[in-house]
DNA sequence: TTAATCGGTACCGGATTAGTACTATTTATG
DNA sequence: CATAAATAGTACTAATCCGGTACCGATTAA
């Protein structure tokens, strides 16, 4: 299946919360209480997602994080893709096939990127404004013809 | 990152296998040799294939496995939504919410399904037929604005 | 009858991820 | 100026999941 890490996961929870919270800074305690998350681990995707720039933050007493772009201006390109660190398994989605062994015997690989990117578009299409709205209106039902193909968003699992 | 399994990714190679085939059925074995992919991960990715109706087997000798339909009508969301099986992971992005202990904390569940489908439609418009072509017109470079969103396409490491 | 081939299940090892612990650094506030 | 509240960084452990293998049964053309 497609999967998302469930840092990203958590991640877009967060940002949510700060979306809904209109700039004023919020603790990382605050928004663990608010989301039910381990401290630590919502610490660790705080950090990561301020450092990608998309959160600023504030230290000592009355500090916090606030979104660096106004939520409109936030994909969930941009979360999961700050989440997910330049990791080097991307040889053939990406650019550099070099050190691919198997190339010679694979027509494929060139077509990655654009599935790659397809991907990457539906991602970006989708803002946090949206994402931030209380109560969605129950989207139509996923039309996948025998079998749903799933996000493993691991959010709300126990 | 976003990331297909490895087994999708081998999946997707032994596909244009076949559609290069034209129809003619291709034993598991000459697949394997052809793409230089280990067998019994091979057969396990053709039977899946098969039992959900993408490929047609043929037992016996000279038997082996043939498209079930036309390459132009299988999708790259078809061959992964197959391997990855309907696992249990998807509470949170499909339909059934139940058992989410975490839900009266969380408004962004229902927003899944949408992510949902945004990536099923990208991954629907792209055809096996396509993937088949031999050369891929070297696609344009991929847009991010900061960062790689990569998938983990591991085809073609080591 | 035989050999080639698909079908299914169970299992193991390794890699990645989830989560934790600890310490240093910054800064509002009294 | 001292203190407490908060972020920043790093290293580490534990659990899960994935890739891969092995084995045996069922089919079927020759």
């Amino acid at each position: 299946m497609i999967r998302i890490t469930r840092e990203a996961d958590y991640g877009i929870l967060l940002m949510t919360c700060l979306a809904q919270a209109e700039g004023q800074p919020r603790s990382a305690a605050a928004l663990a209480q608010q989301r039910r998350l381990p401290l630590p681990m919502v610490s660790k995707i705080l950090k990561a997602l301020a450092r990608a720039g998309l959160l600023i933050s504030q230290r000592g007493v009355q500090g916090g994080y606030s979104l660096a772009r106004l939520p409109a201006e936030i994909s969930a390109a941009d979360i999961i893709g700050a989440l997910e660190g330049p990791l080097a398994i991307t040889e053939c989605s990406g650019e550099n096939h070099d050190g691919c062994s198997r190339l010679e015997h694979c027509e494929v690989s060139g077509h990655w990127p654009r599935i790659n990117q397809a991907i990457y578009a539906a991602l970006q299409s989708i803002s946090l404004l949206e994402m931030s709205r209380p109560d969605p209106p129950r989207p139509v039902r996923f039309h996948a013809p025998h079998r749903v193909m799933a996000i493993n968003a691991t959010s709300s699992l126990v």
